[in-house]
DNA sequence: AGACTATATGCTTCTAGAGTGATATACCAA
DNA sequence: TTGGTATATCACTCTAGAAGCATATAGTCT
């Protein structure tokens, strides 16, 4: 894989890297939302939350839509969730082997 | 899902998130590696190529292995292949869209 | 146009983490 | 034990990027 691809694969990572915006995601998967919405959700602040959606957007992750004054926002790529099951199926097993692990350890 | 577990996939990304890293685990996709071969290859310093091989180590990435002095380090988790398999498809059919919407535009 | 609401953008501060050189540790050989 | 090599860790600097506040922009209504 060339420099430059690597450099573009990273960044998308660390796109996904912030738990904040694993929040909104997560928010947008029940559906799409307006900026409003997901800032009384996620109990943030506006300014914030507009950010972390302009990230993403760049990321190409979501999408946008006017209506009136009010912008709503929606996942434009399941792939995203795809990834989190991965990552987060492994951290289960993990998890479960560490405590089989710790366990096994009690029983001698 | 629930905060923690947010925390612990953003984590895992971040660790994805890293260009070097990524050249890393690369390297070692070819088969297992120890420390100063990795540093020869990937020309870099020493200490360095460490501290991230200890990171990948501890998100679970990688093993290692001593055999006298050096240390193998190897993939433990081919998982990290399917992730990056997904990004890059989607990075190439990105790049793929952009580049036909400029040569449509260019026709006109 | 002016007032009002929703969202985006600037600017500043602050922290996590990457790179680097010096040094510590672990192993082997004589 | 001493010397030599491979790897890890420490201490430091530096930068990317997240949070938060103030302000700009875009749209709607009267």
């Amino acid at each position: 894989m060339s420099e430059q691809m690597l450099d573009l694969v990273a960044r998308r990572f660390r796109t996904l890297g912030e738990p904040y915006r694993l929040r909104i995601l997560q928010e947008l998967a029940a559906g799409e939302k307006s900026v409003g919405e997901l800032v009384a959700e996620l109990d943030g602040n506006q300014p914030n939350v507009s950010k972390h959606l302009q990230i993403l957007t760049d990321a190409g992750l979501v999408g946008r839509r006017r209506e009136g004054t009010s912008i709503f926002y929606a996942i434009s790529d399941p792939m995203v969730f795809k990834l989190c099951d991965l990552v987060c199926s492994r951290e289960v097993k993990k998890s479960r082997r560490e405590f089989e692990a710790l366990a096994g350890r009690k029983r001698r």
